[in-house]
DNA sequence: GCCATCTACTTGCATATTGCAAGTAGTATT
DNA sequence: AATACTACTTGCAATATGCAAGTAGATGGC
């Protein structure tokens, strides 16, 4: 743990909280993966998380307020990860980055698909998934439209090709 | 320096260029503090960034592309560093990042006043702020608006509060 | 010309973080 | 009763960070 906060400029305080090589990518696989596990987070990463740094992100992360951690009712050794307020409104930051990294970094298309269709789908598009988001992660009711079945299915289909 | 990039994703391939905790401090204090030199970045620095961390992320910015650095006519010791295209490209991250620290963490009033109003102008202020240091950083034509010109005024009229 | 100061860094070393591989205790399945 | 799955932990090596001090060359004042 860091002592204290290096200073109350906002975007350096949402880098002391979000700003390592790991948290995003552990958000990001919740947010866009639906994983809810932390088996599934440690075995379907794309990018090879170690264990002992997920469990610390997940550690982390929970008591931060940007996931929280409940009992899965099916089996008493699982718990479940879900995105908070906080994270869902991290939406419109991912998809900048997501933004960024397809025009200046050597992005594959598999991977990227979602980026473009959450670029292109702008503000619209980014409200409608936090709306589906506190659906399936705070209990709220759900919208009409789905961007995460839209997302699936655009990448499903790049990856058929 | 890192063998190999995690995924094609990106999210990773941003985290992987700038996911640390300084890159984007350093491109944060070049952009909205127009500290164009060594020096100033180390001693005027909020955060206290370390002089041998300042030079390796300075080294590592300009060769990613993030930043450039060109001699100072002024002075043969001195360099400049400017913002590129793809680091000007950063401002609706970093301002979505302002938006999200100002409404999540715990940040000061003088430290946010640039991002409340950044966030308050939205797009089409940061296109025009886009183009000012497209101005300043790469030699286009000066716009009539100043963003950055407003920024200060905003600061220091709080800092004298 | 001389010396103090300024310039962009580098160096050495202690501490903290990350990454890998293996292990653990309890739970569910067969 | 044995096997496999659950969410982790542990030990240790490699890497990154942070602090304090040092360096070589350039500038400015006298």
């Amino acid at each position: 743990m860091r002592k204290t906060r290096r200073s109350g400029c906002p975007i350096n305080l949402t880098l002391e909280m979000i700003g390592d090589r790991w948290s995003l990518i552990v958000i990001r696989d919740v947010m866009f993966g639906n994983r809810r596990h932390y088996g599934d987070l440690l075995r379907l990463s794309d990018e090879g998380i170690a264990s002992n740094i997920l469990a610390d992100r997940l550690a982390r992360l929970v008591s931060a307020g940007l996931l929280s951690r409940t009992d899965d009712p099916t089996h008493k050794q699982k718990a479940i990860y879900s995105l908070t307020e906080s994270s869902i409104q991290l939406v419109p930051l991912l998809a900048h980055m997501g933004a960024w990294g397809r025009r200046h970094t050597s992005v594959s298309r598999e991977l990227s698909i979602r980026a473009q269709l959450l670029e292109e789908g702008g503000e619209r598009m980014w409200k409608a998934f936090m709306a589906e988001l506190r659906s399936l992660h705070l209990g709220m009711p759900a919208p009409r439209r789905s961007v995460f079945a839209e997302l699936q299915k655009a990448f499903e289909s790049v990856v058929k090709q």
